[in-house]
DNA sequence: AAAAGTAATTATGAATTCAATATTCCTTTG
DNA sequence: CAAAGGAATATTGAATTCATAATTACTTTT
């Protein structure tokens, strides 16, 4: 385990939480121990508290008063309700990267496409995820708005956990695949009303939340056994 | 100056000194002393800086390494930027609305509008925008959507201390109140697609944006002279 | 033996202390 | 007199210490 010696050090020791959270380290509903987290990332617990109470404001953790922290257990309702404001600020994105956007930026778009056709046309899973991820990024930046970038980069950080991209069905991956090509289309018109409303229906988001049915617990708020 | 003696400090102080910024008690671009805020609400600096964190990942001040904090300063491009997301957002809280809400929520909604009219009809324009905020939270409210009304209230915090209702000319204001027509009518239809789209394009945001381009800096970053 | 109450331990909340960085003010030099 | 350098001061970053609340373990009582 490499200690950290950084400055902004409240900062670093947040996101190696996120980390220890995302890849499960720390389980949902896991008690926090703040002495535990200290050890291991050989601070004071100083910097490592408000750490905490940043993850807490950033909807990873949540404070429990005078009873230290735990992480958020996600509940079915709070991703399908994360998902669809991530829908509409998808669809905002690419209502003003139609308004924004380069014909350069178009073009490496259209290459990531491409790129991503072949994946599909291959089956090869994960590398069509990349792309797919590259392509709704890079819309996201053409967006030129700060803001939704940062509040969409929060809501993804939140349900990052629970991504599963396994269970694609070929019948949603082909329709994902045209919604693409409707994308596309719309993007190189600079369609932006369109292009904002293929975005905000597109299935995506809705595929996840209907395989996550089964794999989030329901319960909203028992306690768990800790480590 | 009434002193803090509240559990979950931290969170106390971050909601005073938000009161500060909204209220121009702490100028934008003003640097913010630690030692100072401890003295006027009487804590540690323990708490006022896991407050500070807080703040700062809530958008409010900006914390620069080794040089304390200072209030963000709003741009235009940033305000314009905020209100997008907010517009989005709003569009977002009238389809879901449209799904779950009742009919008694409905009929609650429409009181509000009939008594905001009145006000419309009188020129009372304070009241009136007292109830016409009252009846884009009970939309929100009816989203049903807790993810999408906290980053809501995040966005409408963040902008509080320029959100000005003065120069609202005659015409912007018989069009925001034919909007609302829209709105209730689509709403009263649960017309989920119409109501997202009329609130999305609801011009009060735009009016306020408007408003503001000769209020605020367009410089970015310049530093500013401290108390 | 089970339950309740109490002491001991542990963890959290907040203040203080120590260290490092930045700022201010004064001196010195061209 | 202006500019540069350096000491003194003030401010921030982080660790430690102190206080208080919660948890655990143990004892006592029924």
């Amino acid at each position: 385990m490499t200690k950290i010696l950084q400055r902004n050090l409240y900062r670093e020791v947040a996101d190696r939480i996120g980390d220890l959270i995302e890849h499960g380290e720390l389980a949902p509903g896991e008690r926090i121990s703040e002495k535990q987290l200290c050890d291991r990332f050989g601070v004071s617990r100083t910097p490592l508290r408000e750490a905490l109470k940043v993850l807490a404001t950033e909807g990873l953790i949540e404070l429990l008063p005078n009873r230290g922290a735990r992480v958020v257990r996600l509940t079915l309702k709070n991703v399908k309700d994360t998902y669809d404001l991530m829908a509409a600020l998808e669809g905002l994105s690419g209502e003003l990267a139609c308004q924004h956007i380069s014909d350069a930026e178009i073009a490496a778009i259209r290459q990531l496409h491409n790129t991503m056709l072949v994946h599909y046309r291959n089956r090869d899973l994960m590398p069509y995820f990349q792309v797919n991820r590259q392509i709704h990024e890079s819309i996201l930046a053409a967006s030129n708005n700060d803001v939704l970038q940062e509040m969409y980069s929060n809501l993804s950080q939140r349900v990052k956990r629970v991504r599963y991209s396994k269970q694609m069905t070929e019948r949603y991956w082909s329709q994902a695949v045209k919604d693409h090509e409707n994308m596309m289309a719309a993007l190189e018109k600079r369609d932006s009303q369109l292009l904002g409303q293929i975005l905000r229906d597109h299935l995506c988001n809705k595929i996840e939340v209907a395989t996550l049915a089964g794999v989030i617990d329901t319960e909203d708020d028992k306690s768990v056994a800790n480590s």
